[in-house]
RNA sequence: GGCGGGUUGCCCGAGUGGCCAAUGGGAGCGGACUGUAAAUCCGUCGGCUUAGCCUACGAAGGUUCGAAUCCUUCACCCGCCA
């Protein structure tokens, strides 16, 4: 059995374990099963998910079993943020995005499963355990292992009392329900180690005391790096915002033009964060990055490798495809209709039928701008281009020569954002 | 329950009756320079049928020719006291 905990350290993605000669022990041994739970604050995983996917595959590559929570019940009562309380959403919208992430976790444990011959991934949801407690059963059964001191030293909490928003009882509770999850699934399922984020390393250790209080059984837990950018930003924000994981919310092509535009500084870091390569490899090109950092070695490997991983073969093609159509030196009139259409295609398009609009017009169509007051600023600018041709006036309206073969019009604004419109064929 | 402080645009934060769509900083966006990078400089940064109009300073009312600014009530947050 390989040594992952040695992986994981070589690739920078732990920040903190719990006694770490016990868990090397544990992990040498046999088979351990793990979890990470995922709570649905949203339609869609985005990209600062997947450093929680490299940790759950890792461990399953090197013959452990892995156990994938979804929080049907922690998603209803929000897990404490730094900053603000948050917004709670109502049942059934909560309910739905359980069964979105579900689907979308799948690929990555699913496939290494059937296709390596690795542990299959168990699913669960911590509604199924947590809403047939009764406030009594809670009190008395999980409270009374729960000293308040402990609880309000908790960084999560601590910070929140320390601020201008103060907490809701509600948040405060909620690593009583994260540490609930981890003693259901040790009984359920034999789970003897859950992973996480950094910032949830208070609701890790609140699971672990409490699994020992009631079951007197040592269990571990081990934390992953808060992937950051250079310039302190928060990571996984692209131009159009959220980087997400789901297709319909971020292209496939956007998803490869969020890595391939990566700051040098930051695609160093990530590199071996994100990429399953052998160590050799990701050493070779991050040293290609060093000498050539034009090349942007270190970008295309994880634009490549993440787009692949996330959304597949076929999408990858067309989404590298795409943005060499879009950004190569040719003149657009020179791309074939084929090859156009289907790069505006992944670059996001709308079609037109009728009357052509006015370029601000479709500047907001397209979602390049926010509003029509956005894309008139936008062309005052300089900033809009159709067919790679700086726009003056947005009022404008595109002539019969400017629709391109296979009747597209290429919008642009700015060095990056593009788009297609389409004219309704009849 | 009482007293005091607070709630401003994406975020921080000025503004105490007209010159306020609201100083300043950050983020974002665009331009120049580049490598579809960073840094830097410049511009921009509520919406619309864009030389004009509309909606906005926690919510709702009120005073006033005129309110983010004054008054009343409500909600929420923070602190102190019971």
């Amino acid at each position: 059995m390989t040594d992952v905990l040695s992986e994981l350290h070589r690739r920078g993605l732990i920040a903190q374990s719990t006694d770490e000669q016990a868990l090397r022990a544990a992990l040498a041994e046999g088979p351990v099963t793990y979890y990470c739970g995922f709570d649905p604050t949203a339609p869609s995983l985005h990209v600062g998910h997947l450093v929680q996917f490299m940790v759950l595959r890792a461990l399953q590559r090197a013959g452990h079993r892995p156990v994938v929570l979804v929080g049907g019940a922690t998603g209803l009562i929000g897990d404490p943020r730094p900053t603000a309380e948050r917004q709670l959403n109502d049942r059934t919208t909560v309910a739905g995005w359980v069964d979105s992430i579900r689907r979308q976790v799948a690929p990555f444990l699913d496939l290494p499963a059937e296709r390596d011959g690795l542990a299959t991934p168990v699913y669960v949801d911590n509604l199924t355990w947590t809403e047939p407690l009764s406030a009594i059963d809670f009190l008395r059964d999980l409270g009374k292992h729960f000293r308040v001191g402990r609880m309000l030293a908790k960084e999560a909490v601590s910070a929140r009392l320390n601020s201008e928003a103060g907490i809701s009882y509600t948040e405060f509770s909620y690593q009583i329900l994260q540490a609930h999850d981890f003693l259901q699934l040790h009984r359920r399922h034999g789970v003897t180690l859950q992973t996480g984020g950094s910032d949830q390393w208070g609701n890790l250790t609140a699971g672990i005391d409490l699994v020992r209080r009631v079951e007197g059984a040592s269990v571990h837990a081990l934390s992953t790096q808060l992937v950051t950018k250079s310039d302190g930003q928060k990571f996984g924000k692209s131009e159009g915002g959220t980087v997400w994981l789901d297709p319909q919310l971020t292209s496939p092509y956007a998803f490869f033009q969020f890595w391939l535009n990566a700051d040098d500084a930051d695609a160093r870091t990530w590199l071996p964060l994100f990429s399953e390569r052998p160590a050799e490899e990701v050493a070779a090109l991050l040293a290609e990055s060093e000498e050539r950092p034009a090349s942007r070695a270190a970008q295309r490997a994880l634009a490549e490798e993440l787009t692949l991983l996330v959304h597949g073969a076929d999408e990858l093609r067309q989404a590298e495809a795409a943005g060499r159509a879009l950004f190569g030196r040719d003149d657009l009139s020179a791309l074939g209709a084929d090859t156009l259409g289907a790069a505006l295609r992944e670059a996001g398009s709308v079609t037109v039928d009728g009357g052509t609009p006015s370029v601000a017009q479709l500047l907001q169509q397209t979602g390049l701008a926010s509003s029509l007051s956005d894309a008139r600023r936008t062309v005052k600018e300089g900033g809009a281009y159709l067919n790679n041709e700086r726009v003056t006036d947005a009022d404008a309206v595109p002539g019969e020569e400017a629709w391109l073969p296979g009747g597209w019009l290429v919008l642009r604004r700015g060095k990056r954002a593009v788009a297609g419109v389409q004219r309704a064929t009849r």
